[in-house]
DNA sequence: AGTAATATATGACATAGCCATATATTACTG
DNA sequence: CAGTAATATATGGCTATGTCATATATTACT
């Protein structure tokens, strides 16, 4: 899960990635509670390498969503296993998912709109 | 051209803004030469409001992008008006504006297809 | 036994956005 | 003509947060 910037493409990356970061997380428990290493591959994986989210970047942001109360995390302790801590979505939560689909909808069409990607 | 961040929602927006805002600068210069104030203005217009630059984040961007070539400014002072500083696209900038505007494409692609947003 | 992968954690540093404020000029308004 | 608003650029200080580097612990593989 290293990062690597190198092109002034990566850059603009960079900094989009951070806002976004708290939208993929609660999208990705919405249906079934996940670890953290697990939510930071799958975005890696879904986003065809696109994203990428550093450890030190992740499990702060765990923090902060479950101190929000947005997230509820939960050790699990299986054999054969290392113990995870599961998070998944709490009511609150689930309100501020939805609001922050549609905030992220009319964020990229404003942005498109200016840009000049409307049909993008 | 004052901040007021609220709700939830406007968390999120404040993040997501971060990213966006050298592509909205490139964008809007790319055919005429503006100035900052001139920038910060039409953001605000073309977004519905949606979307504000703080004059304490947008001079700074913009000496930022043009310390790394990719835009140029240089003062215009007429009778009857304040001096201004308008800012053209370099030959760099174009190349970086067209850069980045795949990079915006295939990074709001990535996001939608985690958070289930394929149709928007 | 050694290495890689899994999984979580955090201190130190750097970036960069925002608040508040400042300055200067022009336009409007009572 | 005095006061206020709008235009236009500028910046010090605070804060949030992302990244680098590193640490720890467990499991799987060879």
């Amino acid at each position: 899960m290293a990062m690597s910037y190198i092109t002034e493409k990566h850059i603009l990356d960079r900094e989009l990635k951070k806002g976004s970061a708290e939208l993929l997380i609660l999208s990705l428990i919405e249906d079934q509670p996940r670890h953290g290493y697990d939510i930071g591959n799958l975005i890696e994986q879904r986003s065809g390498g696109l994203l990428r989210f550093n450890v030190a970047s992740l499990y702060p942001l765990l923090y902060r969503l479950e101190k929000r109360g947005w997230i509820q995390g939960r050790w699990v302790e299986k054999p054969g296993q290392r113990r995870r801590r599961y998070y998944r979505l709490t009511p609150e939560g689930k309100k501020v998912l939805a609001a922050q689909r549609i905030s992220w909808r009319e964020f990229v069409e404003a942005i498109n709109r200016i840009i000049g990607m409307e049909h993008a």
